[in-house]
DNA sequence: TGAAATGTTGGGGCG
DNA sequence: ACGCCCCAACATTTC
C-alpha cells in the first residue's frame, strides 16, 4: 500500500443500501486503499417511473442510515441531485483522482442502458469499472429453458432455478476498508421527502436501515415455520414485512434465503420444512419478477398479452378515487387501501383482493392500480409491481385466468373471519358484529343502529354490485377470448 | 395464490 | 322392509 498514492474507488450505492453481503464493496475492499461512497440521484434517468412518494421517503430515511454507518466508520457518504449521472461521475473521477468504479446492478430497462453507457465511458477512459449482483439470487439472464428462452411461467422457473444448487452465501465487509470523508450537499437538498409530512405515520410500522432489516429478519425468521398457515391472514403478523428492505437492499436476499434454510435444518418437522419452503418460493416470485422485467422490458407499460391492447377499460376516475381512498363499500377492500396510505404498505392477500376489485369489478386498467401502488408503496418496485398488476389483470406471464374474480365478502369471510384487520383499518365499523363486519349494507337496521353506522353517511354503501360486476366482468373478459 | 353452478352421494324421515 | 324425497356434504365443471 502506497500511502502517497493511494488507490481510489468510486462507489455507487444503488438498491444496496447495506454494507454487508455488498459485492462491490467487498470486491474494492480487497482491491483498493480507499473508497468514496457516493448517492448520485438523477431522478430524470429513470424515465417515467422515477421512484413514487412513499418510496422516496423510505429511501431518504435509509440513505440518512448509510451516512450514519459510514460516519461512524470515519468516512461519509456524498450524496447529490444531478441531471447527468455520467457528467456527475466525471467531476468527481477528477477532484478525487479515483482509479476504479463500482456499482451494483439495478435492472429496470432505462437504468440498465444508462449504467451500460457509464461503463463503457470510464473504461475507455482507462478506469477499472465492474458492476455486482446485489439484489438477486439468481442473475435474470443465467435461467433459461431448454430452447434458451425465457420462462413465462413460474413453476418451471423456479424449478429450474432451484436446480443450479444453493445461491450464494452472503459475504461480511473486510473490516480493512477505509471510507473517505468528502465535502457533500446534505441528503435534504435531494428532497426526498414530501414537504406535507404524510409519510410520518408508516415509522410507525416500518424502520429504515441495515440495522432495522437485520432486527425484522430476527423477527420473521423463527415465524417461518408458520409462513403457509399464517401468511394469508392479514390481521396477524405472519408475512416477512422485508420487501421495503429487499427492494432497498438494506437485507440481502441472499442473508433471507440463508437464514430460512438454517431454520430448515434447525427442525424435524416435515411440515415445518414445507411451511418455509413456501416463503422461499416467494423470494421465487421475486426472481421471476425481474427475471420477467429484464428479458420483456416493455412491461411496465405494455401488458405482456398484446391482445390487451384492445381491451375495453373503463376510464373512471371518480370510481378509481373511491378505490384510492378506501371507499368501496367493500370493507375488506377499504381497509387495505387505507392501510396502504397510512403505513406505506399492504399485506399481500389483501393486494390481491384490491386489485382483483379494481381490475375485474371496476374494469379500471391494471395500470392506473399500478401507478396508485408505485407512489404509496414503501415497498414499490418496478419489477414486482409490474409482475402482480399484470397477474391480477391476468394480461401477463402465468396470469390469473379471466374468470378468477375475488368475491370481497368471502375472501373477507376466509381470510379474516373475525373481521380484526378491517376494524383496525375501518374504524368507524369497529362496533359491528363479525357476523356482519364484512357486509355492512346486509346487516339489518337495528345492527347498524346499535353500531352507529349509517350506511351512506358514515360508511359508505358497495359501489358496484358483486355480482351484476362480476357478470359484466366476466362477458368483458370472455370477449377478449380469454 | 377462485367462485358459482351443477352434479353426486348417502343418511334419515316418512309413507 | 322398501322406495322416495329432501338436503347437506362433497366433488366436478364451468365461468
Amino acid at each position: 500500500m502506497n500511502q502517497k498514492n493511494p488507490r481510489r474507488a468510486l462507489f455507487l450505492f444503488r438498491l444496496d443500501l447495506r454494507l454487508q453481503d455488498n459485492p462491490a464493496l467487498n470486491y474494492i475492499a480487497e482491491n483498493y486503499d480507499e473508497v468514496l461512497c457516493a448517492f448520485v440521484h438523477a431522478p430524470s434517468e429513470e424515465g417515467k417511473w422515477v421512484a413514487g412518494a412513499a418510496s422516496q421517503s423510505f429511501l431518504h430515511f435509509s440513505l440518512q442510515q448509510i451516512d450514519q454507518t459510514l460516519q461512524s466508520r470515519g468516512g461519509n457518504l456524498y450524496s447529490v441531485e444531478v441531471d447527468s449521472t455520467l457528467e456527475h461521475i466525471q467531476d468527481l473521477v477528477t477532484r478525487h483522482d479515483i482509479q476504479g468504479l463500482f456499482w451494483n446492478r439495478r435492472y429496470e430497462p432505462k437504468l440498465i442502458e444508462r449504467d451500460r453507457q457509464i461503463k463503457e465511458h470510464f473504461l475507455e477512459k482507462g478506469l477499472e469499472v465492474k458492476s455486482f449482483n446485489a439484489s438477486l439470487l439468481w442473475e435474470p439472464w443465467e435461467i433459461k429453458n431448454q430452447q434458451g428462452n425465457p420462462f413465462q411461467v413460474f413453476t418451471p422457473f423456479w424449478k429450474k432455478a432451484t436446480s443450479l444448487g444453493e445461491p450464494n452465501s452472503p459475504q461480511k465487509l473486510s473490516k480493512n476498508i477505509r471510507f473517505m470523508k468528502v465535502k457533500s450537499d446534505s441528503l435534504d437538498s435531494l428532497q426526498l421527502l414530501s414537504r406535507l409530512g404524510w409519510d410520518r405515520g408508516f415509522y410507525e410500522h416500518f424502520h429504515c436501515g441495515e440495522e432495522a432489516a437485520k432486527k425484522a429478519l430476527d423477527v420473521f425468521a423463527p415465524k417461518g415455520a408458520r409462513y403457509q398457515s399464517q401468511r394469508d391472514l392479514p390481521s396477524v403478523e405472519g408475512t416477512s414485512r422485508l420487501s421495503p428492505h429487499l427492494h432497498f437492499g438494506s437485507m440481502s436476499v441472499r442473508e433471507v434465503w440463508h437464514r430460512l434454510r438454517k431454520t430448515q435444518e434447525s427442525t424435524r418437522s416435515n411440515k415445518e420444512r414445507a411451511e418455509i419452503d413456501v416463503y422461499l418460493k416467494e423470494l421465487g416470485w421475486r426472481e421471476f419478477a425481474h427475471h420477467l422485467l429484464f428479458h420483456f422490458p416493455m412491461t411496465p407499460d405494455r401488458a405482456l398479452r398484446e391482445k390487451f391492447a384492445q381491451f375495453p377499460w373503463v376510464k373512471n376516475a371518480s370510481q378509481l378515487r373511491k378505490w384510492q381512498k378506501g371507499l368501496t363499500g367493500y370493507p375488506i377492500v377499504d381497509a387495505g387501501m387505507r392501510e396502504l396510505w397510512a403505513t406505506g404498505w399492504m399485506h399481500n392477500r389483501v393486494r390481491m383482493v384490491v386489485a382483483s376489485f379494481l381490475v375485474k369489478h371496476l374494469r379500471i386498467s391494471w395500470l392506473e392500480g399500478a401507478k396508485w401502488f408505485w407512489d404509496t408503496l414503501i415497498d414499490a418496485d418496478l419489477a414486482s409491481n409490474t409482475m402482480g398488476w399484470q397477474w391480477a389483470g391476468g394480461c401477463g406471464a402465468d396470469a390469473a385466468p379471466y374468470f378468477r374474480i375475488f368475491n370481497p365478502y368471502l375472501q373477507g369471510a376466509k381470510f379474516d373471519p373475525e373481521g380484526d384487520y378491517v376494524k383496525r383499518w375501518i374504524p368507524e365499523l369497529s362496533a359491528l358484529s363479525k357476523k356482519w363486519i364484512h357486509a355492512p349494507h346486509e346487516a339489518p337496521e337495528e345492527e347498524l343502529k346499535k353500531a352507529g353506522i349509517v350506511l351512506g353517511k358514515t360508511y359508505p354503501f358497495p359501489m358496484v354490485d358483486h355480482k351484476e360486476a362480476r357478470e359484466a366482468a366476466l362477458l368483458a373478459f370472455k370477449q377478449l377470448g380469454g
